[in-house]
DNA sequence: ACATTGACCTGGGAGC
DNA sequence: TGCTCCCAGGTCAATG
């Protein structure tokens, strides 16, 4: 479900819930994530204070006293803030009960999803370590892109959904950013000219932002941590648009896969 | 080093 | 109603 407009949408609807709070109980009904829960959860989390709440790429970072809690909400996963009596439902794996009678809630029918803890460094952790830039920094500029593609053969698609690249554009936004900056998902990425990786370095951060502003995207069903839905999805261009109206030349938009995924273009004004 | 594929899961919709 | 098949906001590990 959750690509990086999610995931942001999701921390900040969390971050003023969590911020100082102590955490009283964790409990894990679930342990069979994309990892194993840790087995003594709430050994390690109980009595300590959530300090502060970050993200890297699609990872939410709960740093707390002792170390920090690595959230993914893979495909399917969200996190609300409930009162800690409200019933579970299927699919809600793990609760962190605060001091405040409120509580922390994952639920992942999917369970691609993953709770896992590191003390010291958490951007240190291994899944963390060889992520790219992320997309909104600086360092994420035309230069990088470009110099990073050189010799790559792979479709550009793939490219900036490899997240050694950069960190936090999948499916839907790899969509729209090729459709903004007018350049095929196809082509290779080794062979597109730096001129416009700056287009396409521009076109990222505009959807990724204007989705953030917009709390996401719902497709199916994602919520924000309040149970609203996301609005960007009255702005996509082209994600599961096929057969409909380019917005730009008012031609049918095309659906090829590539790398296994659904990949929509406009054959006329993406080359 | 790079590119491709399979694997992990459940739910919902289409088609019969 | 119910079965089977296909698809879905991710990404790691294994394989050439």
């Amino acid at each position: 479900m959750p690509e990086l407009p999610e995931v942001e949408t999701t921390r900040k609807g969390i971050a003023p819930h969590l911020q100082g709070r102590t955490v009283r109980e964790v409990i894990v009904r679930q342990r069979k994530l994309r990892w194993p829960v840790p087995r003594n959860l709430n050994a390690l989390l109980q009595n300590q204070v959530i300090e502060q709440i970050d993200r890297r790429g699609k990872y939410l970072l709960l740093r707390m006293n002792k170390g920090t809690l690595l959230i993914h909400l893979g495909m399917s996963g969200s996190l609300r803030i409930l009162p800690s009596q409200t019933p579970v439902q299927k699919h809600d794996h793990v609760d962190i009960v605060l001091d405040n009678g409120q509580c922390l809630r994952l639920r992942d029918p999917r369970r691609f999803g993953a709770v896992l803890w590191t003390r010291g460094d958490p951007l240190q952790h291994k899944l963390l370590a060889a992520l790219g830039p992320e997309p909104l920094s600086n360092a994420f500029d035309a230069d990088y892109l470009w110099q990073k593609s050189r010799g790559r053969k792979l479709a550009i698609k793939a490219f900036i959904m490899d997240s050694k690249v950069v960190t936090g554009v999948g499916n839907i936004y790899a969509n729209e950013a090729l459709y903004l900056a007018g350049i095929h998902p196809g082509r290779a990425a080794g062979r597109i000219a730096r001129a416009r990786y700056a287009e396409l370095v521009n076109a990222i951060k505009q959807v990724l932002e204007a989705a953030i502003r917009q709390g996401g995207t719902t497709l199916r069903d994602f919520t924000a941590s309040d149970g609203k839905p996301g609005y960007f999805r009255q702005q996509l261009h082209v994600y599961e648009r096929e057969q409909r109206p380019c917005h730009q030349c008012g031609k049918p938009l095309q659906q090829v896969v590539i790398s296994q995924r659904a990949s929509y273009y406009c054959r006329y004004c993406q080359r």
